[in-house]
DNA sequence: GTTCTTGGTTGCATAGTACAACTCCAGGAG
DNA sequence: CTCCTGGAGTTGTACTATGCAACCAAGAAC
């Protein structure tokens, strides 16, 4: 395979993956989408964040941003606490049901990529790794 | 790296890479959405098919389609032709008009995806685009 | 204090999607 | 032939996700 003809596949798989994705968003776990799933993932990771925060990583408007961290909180997955030092701004932290939840669809999703890659070789594994990172990390900001 | 670390890896990169593309999905080339421009392609590729087609091959409902459809017919991107053998059935095909604007965008997605990847040794991108094919062969119908 | 900036919410519009009910037509049963 | 069945598409309805613009509230700058 020629590195050109490389790039036009990985154009095209890439694309089906995408279209895959986001047909099968949503269906998977109906509880939390796939939006609200990596919301979520950033609040344990981070411990609490501003809503401001998640729409910048997200690329988000903060309006959509606003109304997904409503449906969350109405579904007590995240709770909102004002921060003492200013108050227009609301510190969001997961509540316990939100750990749950999240660890919940986390090993769902887990397991389905493991089952997913079951066959490959160790070596490939790491590999596809490396190279989605590679990916990803074109044009995002550095440690953001 | 150990092969459970690279699964959490492939399985959080690709959940970055899904949002990601589900946020610029639209905004790239706001003449043809993703859905529409994977259909195009098939109608490319095909040479005409008809709107159940589409609907089976992309996992979308036949309402939607036929939505997609209309609104390529109204850009004069694609035409209906009935077939003569059952009159029930649309065959669409690309016009002139489609088939160079659906040329413009795959050039314009080429180009950043040659500008994003420009700088991966050969051997990296051949592995790269092997591995996404065989990720996404995955649960594929056989030659689907 | 007045004005500017920032975090967040709400009103409005749009795209994409699914489900269900419908029409149209082809093909077989009688 | 007529009637039924089933497949292809369309349309009505609803819902979700999203963005933009306008707004409100609270600090910050002057």
């Amino acid at each position: 395979m020629q590195a050109a003809e490389a790039v036009e596949t990985i154009q095209r798989e890439m694309t089906v993956f995408a279209r895959r994705a986001r047909a099968s968003a949503g269906r998977l776990h109906p509880e939390l989408s796939l939006v609200s799933y990596t919301l979520l993932g950033h609040l344990e990771e981070s411990g609490g964040c501003r809503a401001t925060d998640l729409a910048a990583l997200h690329a988000l408007d903060k309006s959509t941003v606003s109304r997904q961290v409503a449906a969350l909180e109405r579904a007590a997955l995240i709770e909102r606490r004002v921060d003492p030092e200013d108050h227009r701004v609301q510190l969001l932290h997961l509540t316990d049901a939100g750990r749950r939840i999240l660890a919940q669809v986390t090993e769902s999703r887990r397991a389905a990529f493991r089952e997913r890659l079951a066959e490959w070789p160790p070596g490939d594994l790491e590999r596809f790794a490396e190279y989605l990172v590679r990916y990803n990390a074109w044009g995002a900001p550095p440690a953001g």
